[in-house]
DNA sequence: TGTACATCAGTGAACGCGCGTTCACTGATGTAC
DNA sequence: TGTACATCAGTGAACGCGCGTTCACTGATGTAC
Protein backbone atom coordinates (compact mmCIF):
# COMPACT_ATOMS: atom_id res chain seq x y z
CA UNK A 1 0.00 0.00 0.00
CA UNK A 2 2.88 2.24 -0.25
CA UNK A 3 3.71 5.07 -3.15
CA UNK A 4 6.14 3.67 -4.09
CA UNK A 5 4.25 0.21 -5.42
CA UNK A 6 1.03 1.66 -6.84
CA UNK A 7 -1.25 -1.03 -8.01
CA UNK A 8 -1.38 -1.79 -11.64
CA UNK A 9 -3.46 0.43 -14.20
CA UNK A 10 -7.47 -0.60 -14.85
CA UNK A 11 -7.79 -1.24 -18.37
CA UNK A 12 -9.08 1.96 -20.25
CA UNK A 13 -12.92 2.23 -19.64
CA UNK A 14 -13.80 2.56 -23.28
CA UNK A 15 -12.83 1.62 -26.77
CA UNK A 16 -10.94 -2.17 -27.48
CA UNK A 17 -10.20 -2.77 -24.00
CA UNK A 18 -13.85 -1.62 -22.65
CA UNK A 19 -15.82 -4.17 -25.21
CA UNK A 20 -13.60 -7.26 -24.57
CA UNK A 21 -13.98 -6.95 -20.84
CA UNK A 22 -18.03 -6.68 -21.65
CA UNK A 23 -17.82 -9.68 -23.25
CA UNK A 24 -15.55 -11.84 -21.19
CA UNK A 25 -17.93 -10.43 -18.01
CA UNK A 26 -20.74 -12.25 -20.06
CA UNK A 27 -19.03 -15.43 -21.16
CA UNK A 28 -18.37 -15.06 -16.95
CA UNK A 29 -21.99 -14.85 -16.30
CA UNK A 30 -23.25 -17.64 -18.58
CA UNK A 31 -21.21 -19.97 -16.27
CA UNK A 32 -22.04 -18.42 -13.18
CA UNK A 33 -25.72 -19.21 -14.09
CA UNK A 34 -25.39 -22.27 -15.90
CA UNK A 35 -22.80 -23.74 -13.29
CA UNK A 36 -23.21 -22.18 -9.86
CA UNK A 37 -20.46 -20.14 -8.07
CA UNK A 38 -18.37 -23.02 -7.09
CA UNK A 39 -17.36 -24.08 -11.19
CA UNK A 40 -16.96 -20.89 -11.63
CA UNK A 41 -12.98 -21.33 -13.03
CA UNK A 42 -10.64 -18.60 -15.01
CA UNK A 43 -9.98 -21.56 -17.40
CA UNK A 44 -13.46 -21.97 -17.96
CA UNK A 45 -14.45 -18.66 -18.60
CA UNK A 46 -11.16 -18.12 -20.98
CA UNK A 47 -12.13 -21.40 -22.76
CA UNK A 48 -15.79 -20.50 -23.25
CA UNK A 49 -14.56 -16.93 -23.88
CA UNK A 50 -12.03 -18.11 -26.48
CA UNK A 51 -8.89 -16.26 -25.01
CA UNK A 52 -6.17 -17.62 -23.04
CA UNK A 53 -5.95 -17.76 -19.21
CA UNK A 54 -3.03 -15.29 -18.87
CA UNK A 55 -5.23 -12.82 -21.16
CA UNK A 56 -8.35 -13.31 -18.73
CA UNK A 57 -6.28 -12.11 -16.54
CA UNK A 58 -5.27 -8.89 -17.90
CA UNK A 59 -8.60 -7.87 -16.91
CA UNK A 60 -9.36 -9.30 -14.05
CA UNK A 61 -6.28 -10.57 -11.95
CA UNK A 62 -7.56 -12.65 -9.36
CA UNK A 63 -11.07 -14.44 -9.36
CA UNK A 64 -12.42 -12.28 -6.70
CA UNK A 65 -11.98 -9.75 -9.25
CA UNK A 66 -13.81 -11.18 -11.91
CA UNK A 67 -16.65 -12.52 -9.69
CA UNK A 68 -17.29 -8.96 -8.21
CA UNK A 69 -17.21 -7.52 -11.87
CA UNK A 70 -20.02 -10.06 -12.83
CA UNK A 71 -22.21 -10.00 -9.47
CA UNK A 72 -21.71 -6.06 -9.42
CA UNK A 73 -23.06 -5.45 -13.43
CA UNK A 74 -25.62 -7.85 -12.67
CA UNK A 75 -26.73 -5.71 -9.87
CA UNK A 76 -26.55 -2.26 -11.56
CA UNK A 77 -28.52 -3.60 -14.79
CA UNK A 78 -31.45 -4.90 -12.65
CA UNK A 79 -31.76 -1.80 -10.72
CA UNK A 80 -31.72 -0.22 -14.11
CA UNK A 81 -34.35 -2.17 -15.16
CA UNK A 82 -36.45 -1.54 -12.11
CA UNK A 83 -36.36 2.14 -12.09
CA UNK A 84 -38.44 2.85 -15.12
CA UNK A 85 -41.30 0.19 -14.17
CA UNK A 86 -41.38 2.60 -10.48
CA UNK A 87 -40.53 6.29 -11.74
CA UNK A 88 -44.24 6.90 -12.56
CA UNK A 89 -45.11 8.21 -16.20
CA UNK A 90 -48.69 6.72 -16.94
CA UNK A 91 -50.49 9.57 -15.60
CA UNK A 92 -50.24 12.35 -12.81
CA UNK A 93 -50.33 10.20 -9.52
CA UNK A 94 -47.92 7.58 -11.26
CA UNK A 95 -48.92 4.00 -13.35
CA UNK A 96 -51.10 1.87 -11.64
CA UNK A 97 -50.55 -0.46 -8.90
CA UNK A 98 -51.50 -3.20 -10.90
CA UNK A 99 -49.63 -3.30 -13.88
CA UNK A 100 -46.16 -2.43 -11.51
CA UNK A 101 -46.51 -5.29 -9.73
CA UNK A 102 -47.31 -7.33 -13.14
CA UNK A 103 -44.01 -5.64 -14.80
CA UNK A 104 -42.11 -6.79 -11.29
CA UNK A 105 -43.26 -10.34 -11.72
CA UNK A 106 -42.54 -10.25 -15.29
CA UNK A 107 -38.41 -9.61 -14.45
CA UNK A 108 -38.44 -12.82 -12.15
CA UNK A 109 -39.79 -14.88 -15.66
CA UNK A 110 -36.34 -15.10 -16.39
CA UNK A 111 -34.71 -17.97 -14.61
CA UNK A 112 -31.00 -17.18 -14.89
CA UNK A 113 -32.09 -14.19 -13.20
CA UNK A 114 -33.40 -15.38 -10.52
CA UNK A 115 -30.64 -18.19 -10.32
CA UNK A 116 -28.14 -15.22 -10.18
CA UNK A 117 -29.71 -13.73 -7.27
CA UNK A 118 -29.89 -17.26 -5.50
CA UNK A 119 -26.40 -17.14 -5.61
CA UNK A 120 -25.92 -13.46 -4.62
CA UNK A 121 -27.74 -14.18 -1.47
CA UNK A 122 -25.22 -17.40 -0.74
CA UNK A 123 -22.41 -15.35 -1.38
CA UNK A 124 -24.15 -12.67 0.59
CA UNK A 125 -24.41 -14.70 3.53
CA UNK A 126 -20.29 -14.68 3.96
CA UNK A 127 -18.85 -12.13 1.97
CA UNK A 128 -18.96 -9.01 3.60
CA UNK A 129 -18.37 -6.92 0.15
CA UNK A 130 -21.26 -8.96 -1.91
CA UNK A 131 -23.64 -8.62 1.36
CA UNK A 132 -22.76 -4.51 1.20
CA UNK A 133 -23.46 -4.17 -2.64
CA UNK A 134 -26.68 -6.56 -1.82
CA UNK A 135 -27.69 -5.00 0.74
CA UNK A 136 -27.17 -1.10 -1.09
CA UNK A 137 -29.32 -2.84 -4.35
CA UNK A 138 -32.04 -4.08 -2.31
CA UNK A 139 -31.95 -0.25 -0.20
CA UNK A 140 -32.47 1.33 -3.47
CA UNK A 141 -34.90 -0.84 -4.70
CA UNK A 142 -36.98 -0.38 -1.20
CA UNK A 143 -36.69 3.46 -1.54
CA UNK A 144 -38.23 3.57 -5.32
CA UNK A 145 -40.68 1.84 -3.89
CA UNK A 146 -41.59 4.03 -1.22
CA UNK A 147 -41.58 6.59 -3.08
CA UNK A 148 -44.36 5.13 -5.19
CA UNK A 149 -46.34 5.14 -2.37
CA UNK A 150 -46.09 8.50 -1.56
CA UNK A 151 -46.47 9.54 -4.87
CA UNK A 152 -49.87 8.05 -4.88
CA UNK A 153 -50.75 8.72 -1.10
CA UNK A 154 -49.16 11.98 0.18
CA UNK A 155 -50.42 11.87 3.37
CA UNK A 156 -48.37 8.39 4.42
CA UNK A 157 -45.65 8.99 6.87
CA UNK A 158 -42.23 8.22 5.76
CA UNK A 159 -41.77 5.05 8.29
CA UNK A 160 -45.08 4.14 6.85
CA UNK A 161 -43.45 4.44 3.53
CA UNK A 162 -40.45 2.25 3.84
CA UNK A 163 -41.53 -0.31 5.93
CA UNK A 164 -44.51 -1.12 3.45
CA UNK A 165 -42.22 -0.96 0.63
CA UNK A 166 -39.74 -3.34 2.56
CA UNK A 167 -42.58 -5.85 3.13
CA UNK A 168 -43.70 -5.46 -0.47
CA UNK A 169 -40.49 -6.19 -1.92
CA UNK A 170 -39.90 -9.12 0.63
CA UNK A 171 -43.14 -10.53 -1.00
CA UNK A 172 -41.56 -9.78 -4.45
CA UNK A 173 -38.28 -11.72 -3.34
CA UNK A 174 -39.85 -14.88 -1.63
CA UNK A 175 -41.99 -14.92 -5.27
CA UNK A 176 -38.84 -15.24 -7.21
CA UNK A 177 -38.36 -18.49 -5.60
CA UNK A 178 -41.97 -19.80 -6.02
CA UNK A 179 -42.43 -18.68 -9.87
CA UNK A 180 -38.92 -20.00 -10.74
CA UNK A 181 -38.76 -23.75 -10.34
CA UNK A 182 -36.24 -22.99 -7.23
CA UNK A 183 -38.60 -23.69 -4.59
CA UNK A 184 -41.93 -24.41 -7.07
CA UNK A 185 -43.05 -23.23 -10.16
CA UNK A 186 -46.10 -21.18 -10.42
CA UNK A 187 -49.41 -21.87 -10.34
CA UNK A 188 -52.30 -19.89 -11.83
CA UNK A 189 -54.29 -19.68 -8.32
CA UNK A 190 -51.22 -18.68 -6.81
CA UNK A 191 -50.23 -16.21 -9.05
CA UNK A 192 -53.52 -14.50 -9.01
CA UNK A 193 -53.69 -14.07 -4.93
CA UNK A 194 -50.08 -12.76 -5.75
CA UNK A 195 -51.14 -9.86 -8.15
CA UNK A 196 -54.17 -9.25 -5.30
CA UNK A 197 -51.91 -9.13 -2.17
CA UNK A 198 -48.58 -7.00 -3.88
CA UNK A 199 -51.35 -4.55 -5.84
CA UNK A 200 -53.01 -3.89 -1.83
CA UNK A 201 -49.54 -3.82 -0.52
CA UNK A 202 -48.67 -1.31 -3.70
CA UNK A 203 -52.13 0.53 -3.13
CA UNK A 204 -50.67 2.22 -0.07
CA UNK A 205 -53.80 2.24 1.92
CA UNK A 206 -53.60 1.38 5.69
CA UNK B 1 -25.28 -52.13 -12.09
CA UNK B 2 -25.25 -56.07 -12.02
CA UNK B 3 -26.45 -58.17 -9.62
CA UNK B 4 -23.13 -59.64 -9.12
CA UNK B 5 -21.35 -56.64 -7.79
CA UNK B 6 -23.88 -55.03 -5.09
CA UNK B 7 -23.49 -51.73 -3.54
CA UNK B 8 -21.50 -52.16 -0.30
CA UNK B 9 -23.99 -51.71 2.46
CA UNK B 10 -24.41 -48.90 4.09
CA UNK B 11 -23.77 -48.78 7.95
CA UNK B 12 -26.50 -49.88 10.76
CA UNK B 13 -28.82 -47.41 11.66
CA UNK B 14 -28.76 -47.60 14.90
CA UNK B 15 -25.89 -47.80 17.72
CA UNK B 16 -22.22 -46.83 17.59
CA UNK B 17 -22.49 -46.07 14.06
CA UNK B 18 -25.63 -43.98 13.61
CA UNK B 19 -23.91 -42.24 16.54
CA UNK B 20 -21.14 -41.08 14.89
CA UNK B 21 -22.51 -40.62 11.77
CA UNK B 22 -24.81 -38.13 13.36
CA UNK B 23 -22.00 -36.51 14.79
CA UNK B 24 -19.87 -36.22 11.42
CA UNK B 25 -22.77 -34.48 9.67
CA UNK B 26 -23.15 -32.22 12.59
CA UNK B 27 -19.46 -31.03 11.71
CA UNK B 28 -20.51 -30.83 8.15
CA UNK B 29 -23.34 -28.65 9.01
CA UNK B 30 -21.70 -26.53 11.15
CA UNK B 31 -18.97 -25.70 7.65
CA UNK B 32 -21.57 -25.92 5.88
CA UNK B 33 -22.94 -23.02 7.08
CA UNK B 34 -19.84 -21.14 8.45
CA UNK B 35 -18.36 -21.32 4.47
CA UNK B 36 -20.48 -22.51 2.26
CA UNK B 37 -20.97 -25.27 -0.14
CA UNK B 38 -17.77 -24.62 -1.99
CA UNK B 39 -15.25 -24.55 1.30
CA UNK B 40 -17.09 -28.03 1.86
CA UNK B 41 -14.46 -30.33 1.51
CA UNK B 42 -14.01 -34.32 2.99
CA UNK B 43 -11.01 -32.95 4.22
CA UNK B 44 -11.85 -29.91 6.45
CA UNK B 45 -14.82 -32.03 8.12
CA UNK B 46 -12.94 -35.41 8.46
CA UNK B 47 -9.92 -32.75 10.81
CA UNK B 48 -12.79 -30.76 12.46
CA UNK B 49 -14.53 -33.85 13.14
CA UNK B 50 -11.15 -35.51 14.85
CA UNK B 51 -11.70 -38.72 12.07
CA UNK B 52 -8.95 -39.56 9.18
CA UNK B 53 -10.20 -38.53 5.82
CA UNK B 54 -11.07 -42.30 4.95
CA UNK B 55 -13.03 -42.77 7.81
CA UNK B 56 -15.27 -40.11 6.99
CA UNK B 57 -15.25 -42.17 3.36
CA UNK B 58 -16.35 -44.95 5.62
CA UNK B 59 -19.83 -43.20 6.00
CA UNK B 60 -20.22 -40.99 3.17
CA UNK B 61 -18.35 -42.71 0.24
CA UNK B 62 -18.29 -39.75 -2.01
CA UNK B 63 -18.74 -36.15 -1.25
CA UNK B 64 -22.42 -36.00 -3.10
CA UNK B 65 -23.41 -38.66 -0.12
CA UNK B 66 -22.14 -36.15 2.37
CA UNK B 67 -23.73 -32.76 1.24
CA UNK B 68 -27.21 -34.80 0.41
CA UNK B 69 -26.87 -36.04 3.75
CA UNK B 70 -26.70 -32.64 5.51
CA UNK B 71 -29.31 -30.83 3.23
CA UNK B 72 -31.61 -33.59 3.50
CA UNK B 73 -31.66 -33.98 7.44
CA UNK B 74 -31.88 -30.09 7.76
CA UNK B 75 -35.10 -29.73 5.62
CA UNK B 76 -36.72 -32.93 7.94
CA UNK B 77 -35.37 -31.02 11.37
CA UNK B 78 -37.16 -28.20 9.35
CA UNK B 79 -40.28 -29.76 8.78
CA UNK B 80 -40.84 -31.52 12.31
CA UNK B 81 -40.39 -27.73 13.83
CA UNK B 82 -43.00 -26.11 11.87
CA UNK B 83 -45.93 -28.52 12.33
CA UNK B 84 -46.61 -28.63 15.74
CA UNK B 85 -46.79 -24.15 15.41
CA UNK B 86 -49.29 -24.94 12.36
CA UNK B 87 -50.89 -28.00 14.03
CA UNK B 88 -53.32 -26.24 16.17
CA UNK B 89 -53.74 -27.30 19.67
CA UNK B 90 -54.83 -23.68 21.57
CA UNK B 91 -58.08 -23.20 20.35
CA UNK B 92 -61.39 -25.41 18.93
CA UNK B 93 -60.55 -23.20 16.42
CA UNK B 94 -56.69 -23.94 16.23
CA UNK B 95 -54.17 -21.45 17.39
CA UNK B 96 -54.68 -17.58 16.71
CA UNK B 97 -52.82 -15.83 13.92
CA UNK B 98 -51.34 -13.83 15.03
CA UNK B 99 -48.99 -16.04 17.44
CA UNK B 100 -48.83 -18.43 14.84
CA UNK B 101 -47.07 -15.64 12.50
CA UNK B 102 -44.54 -14.50 15.27
CA UNK B 103 -43.39 -18.55 15.97
CA UNK B 104 -42.65 -18.77 12.30
CA UNK B 105 -40.57 -15.94 12.10
CA UNK B 106 -38.94 -16.54 15.12
CA UNK B 107 -37.67 -19.59 13.26
CA UNK B 108 -36.44 -17.40 10.75
CA UNK B 109 -33.80 -15.72 13.54
CA UNK B 110 -31.42 -18.39 13.82
CA UNK B 111 -29.03 -16.91 11.24
CA UNK B 112 -27.66 -19.83 10.35
CA UNK B 113 -30.45 -21.39 9.48
CA UNK B 114 -31.38 -18.67 6.74
CA UNK B 115 -27.73 -19.23 5.20
CA UNK B 116 -28.65 -23.05 5.05
CA UNK B 117 -31.45 -22.19 3.15
CA UNK B 118 -29.97 -19.49 0.93
CA UNK B 119 -27.19 -22.44 0.38
CA UNK B 120 -30.27 -24.93 -0.26
CA UNK B 121 -31.78 -22.33 -3.02
CA UNK B 122 -28.51 -21.69 -4.80
CA UNK B 123 -27.78 -25.77 -4.87
CA UNK B 124 -31.77 -26.21 -6.22
CA UNK B 125 -31.08 -23.83 -8.88
CA UNK B 126 -28.66 -26.43 -10.50
CA UNK B 127 -28.86 -29.67 -9.25
CA UNK B 128 -32.26 -31.60 -9.36
CA UNK B 129 -31.96 -33.58 -6.57
CA UNK B 130 -31.67 -30.57 -3.98
CA UNK B 131 -34.70 -28.62 -6.02
CA UNK B 132 -36.58 -32.58 -5.47
CA UNK B 133 -35.90 -32.66 -1.91
CA UNK B 134 -36.70 -28.63 -1.85
CA UNK B 135 -39.84 -28.54 -3.67
CA UNK B 136 -41.28 -31.04 -1.18
CA UNK B 137 -40.10 -29.55 2.10
CA UNK B 138 -42.37 -26.50 0.54
CA UNK B 139 -45.05 -28.33 -0.57
CA UNK B 140 -45.49 -30.15 2.96
CA UNK B 141 -44.99 -26.40 4.33
CA UNK B 142 -47.51 -24.94 2.10
CA UNK B 143 -50.05 -28.36 2.49
CA UNK B 144 -49.99 -27.33 6.39
CA UNK B 145 -50.70 -23.09 6.21
CA UNK B 146 -53.51 -24.25 3.94
CA UNK B 147 -55.16 -26.83 6.52
CA UNK B 148 -54.45 -24.19 8.71
CA UNK B 149 -56.47 -21.81 6.72
CA UNK B 150 -59.46 -24.20 6.01
CA UNK B 151 -59.30 -25.33 9.79
CA UNK B 152 -60.27 -21.67 10.83
CA UNK B 153 -62.70 -20.87 7.45
CA UNK B 154 -64.05 -24.40 6.75
CA UNK B 155 -66.19 -22.48 3.93
CA UNK B 156 -62.96 -21.43 1.75
CA UNK B 157 -62.31 -23.48 -1.45
CA UNK B 158 -58.85 -26.08 -1.41
CA UNK B 159 -57.69 -23.99 -4.59
CA UNK B 160 -57.96 -20.84 -2.58
CA UNK B 161 -56.54 -22.13 0.50
CA UNK B 162 -53.94 -23.99 -1.54
CA UNK B 163 -52.78 -20.24 -3.40
CA UNK B 164 -53.08 -18.21 -0.44
CA UNK B 165 -51.10 -20.78 1.80
CA UNK B 166 -47.99 -20.23 -1.18
CA UNK B 167 -48.36 -16.27 -0.76
CA UNK B 168 -48.15 -16.65 3.02
CA UNK B 169 -45.08 -19.19 2.04
CA UNK B 170 -43.41 -16.66 -0.43
CA UNK B 171 -43.84 -13.73 2.32
CA UNK B 172 -42.00 -15.86 4.87
CA UNK B 173 -39.58 -16.69 2.96
CA UNK B 174 -38.36 -13.67 1.51
CA UNK B 175 -39.02 -12.02 5.05
CA UNK B 176 -36.15 -14.54 6.35
CA UNK B 177 -33.57 -12.96 3.79
CA UNK B 178 -34.72 -8.77 4.39
CA UNK B 179 -34.71 -10.30 8.92
CA UNK B 180 -31.31 -11.79 8.76
CA UNK B 181 -28.49 -9.11 7.36
CA UNK B 182 -28.49 -11.10 4.34
CA UNK B 183 -30.54 -8.71 2.50
CA UNK B 184 -31.08 -6.27 4.95
CA UNK B 185 -31.06 -6.13 8.68
CA UNK B 186 -34.47 -6.10 10.93
CA UNK B 187 -36.20 -3.11 11.16
CA UNK B 188 -39.01 -2.33 13.98
CA UNK B 189 -41.39 -0.68 11.61
CA UNK B 190 -40.70 -3.02 8.83
CA UNK B 191 -41.63 -5.98 11.15
CA UNK B 192 -44.82 -4.44 12.66
CA UNK B 193 -46.10 -4.06 8.87
CA UNK B 194 -44.97 -7.49 8.34
CA UNK B 195 -46.92 -9.24 10.96
CA UNK B 196 -49.92 -7.44 10.05
CA UNK B 197 -49.82 -8.42 6.31
CA UNK B 198 -48.66 -12.11 7.50
CA UNK B 199 -51.68 -12.05 10.11
CA UNK B 200 -53.98 -11.01 7.59
CA UNK B 201 -53.15 -13.95 5.05
CA UNK B 202 -53.66 -16.13 7.88
CA UNK B 203 -56.95 -15.10 8.75
CA UNK B 204 -58.08 -15.89 5.31
CA UNK B 205 -61.12 -13.75 5.02
CA UNK B 206 -60.96 -13.02 1.16
C1' DT C 1 6.57 11.97 -42.70
C1' DG C 2 9.66 9.37 -39.83
C1' DT C 3 11.28 7.52 -35.66
C1' DA C 4 11.68 6.36 -30.80
C1' DC C 5 9.33 4.90 -26.99
C1' DA C 6 5.57 3.79 -23.81
C1' DT C 7 1.54 1.49 -23.20
C1' DC C 8 -1.95 -1.92 -24.51
C1' DA C 9 -3.41 -6.55 -25.78
C1' DG C 10 -2.47 -11.12 -25.69
C1' DT C 11 0.63 -15.66 -25.14
C1' DG C 12 2.63 -19.68 -22.90
C1' DA C 13 4.78 -22.23 -19.46
C1' DA C 14 5.40 -23.36 -14.96
C1' DC C 15 4.57 -23.42 -9.69
C1' DG C 16 2.63 -25.50 -5.63
C1' DC C 17 -1.64 -26.88 -3.53
C1' DG C 18 -5.85 -28.99 -2.10
C1' DC C 19 -9.08 -31.75 -3.90
C1' DG C 20 -12.07 -36.37 -4.46
C1' DT C 21 -11.30 -40.96 -5.01
C1' DT C 22 -9.14 -45.62 -4.63
C1' DC C 23 -7.40 -49.27 -2.12
C1' DA C 24 -4.95 -52.42 0.83
C1' DC C 25 -4.69 -52.77 5.40
C1' DT C 26 -5.63 -53.43 10.81
C1' DG C 27 -7.86 -54.05 15.09
C1' DA C 28 -12.41 -54.39 17.54
C1' DT C 29 -16.87 -56.37 17.91
C1' DG C 30 -20.43 -59.51 17.13
C1' DT C 31 -22.20 -64.27 16.03
C1' DA C 32 -22.67 -69.33 15.01
C1' DC C 33 -21.61 -73.65 16.55
C1' DT D 1 -16.83 -71.66 27.56
C1' DG D 2 -14.03 -71.68 23.54
C1' DT D 3 -13.05 -70.94 18.91
C1' DA D 4 -13.55 -69.65 14.10
C1' DC D 5 -15.16 -66.39 11.11
C1' DA D 6 -17.69 -62.42 9.24
C1' DT D 7 -18.65 -57.84 9.67
C1' DC D 8 -17.83 -53.22 11.58
C1' DA D 9 -14.93 -49.26 12.56
C1' DG D 10 -11.05 -46.89 11.52
C1' DT D 11 -6.07 -46.03 9.28
C1' DG D 12 -2.68 -44.46 5.94
C1' DA D 13 -0.65 -43.76 1.68
C1' DA D 14 -0.95 -42.76 -2.91
C1' DC D 15 -3.14 -41.35 -7.54
C1' DG D 16 -4.12 -37.92 -11.00
C1' DC D 17 -6.39 -33.59 -11.74
C1' DG D 18 -7.86 -28.89 -12.02
C1' DC D 19 -7.20 -24.94 -9.68
C1' DG D 20 -5.42 -19.76 -8.86
C1' DT D 21 -1.44 -17.34 -9.30
C1' DT D 22 3.11 -15.75 -11.09
C1' DC D 23 5.98 -14.19 -14.57
C1' DA D 24 8.77 -13.40 -18.60
C1' DC D 25 7.67 -12.66 -22.99
C1' DT D 26 5.78 -10.79 -27.82
C1' DG D 27 3.45 -8.13 -31.17
C1' DA D 28 0.15 -4.25 -31.99
C1' DT D 29 -1.23 0.36 -31.19
C1' DG D 30 -0.85 4.94 -29.79
C1' DT D 31 1.88 9.28 -28.92
C1' DA D 32 5.59 12.87 -28.64
C1' DC D 33 8.84 15.23 -31.17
Amino acid sequence: MSAATPPPKRPAATGKGARKRAELLDTAEEILLASGHAELSLRAVATAAGVRLGHLQYYFPTRADLVSAVLGRALDRSLERLRPLLAGRDTAAGPEPEPVVRALLAEHDDVHLVRLFAELWALAARDEAVAAAVRRFYGDYQDQVAAFLRTRNPGLTDAFCQGRARVFVMLMEGAALFRSGIAADRTETADTQLVAVATALLHGCE
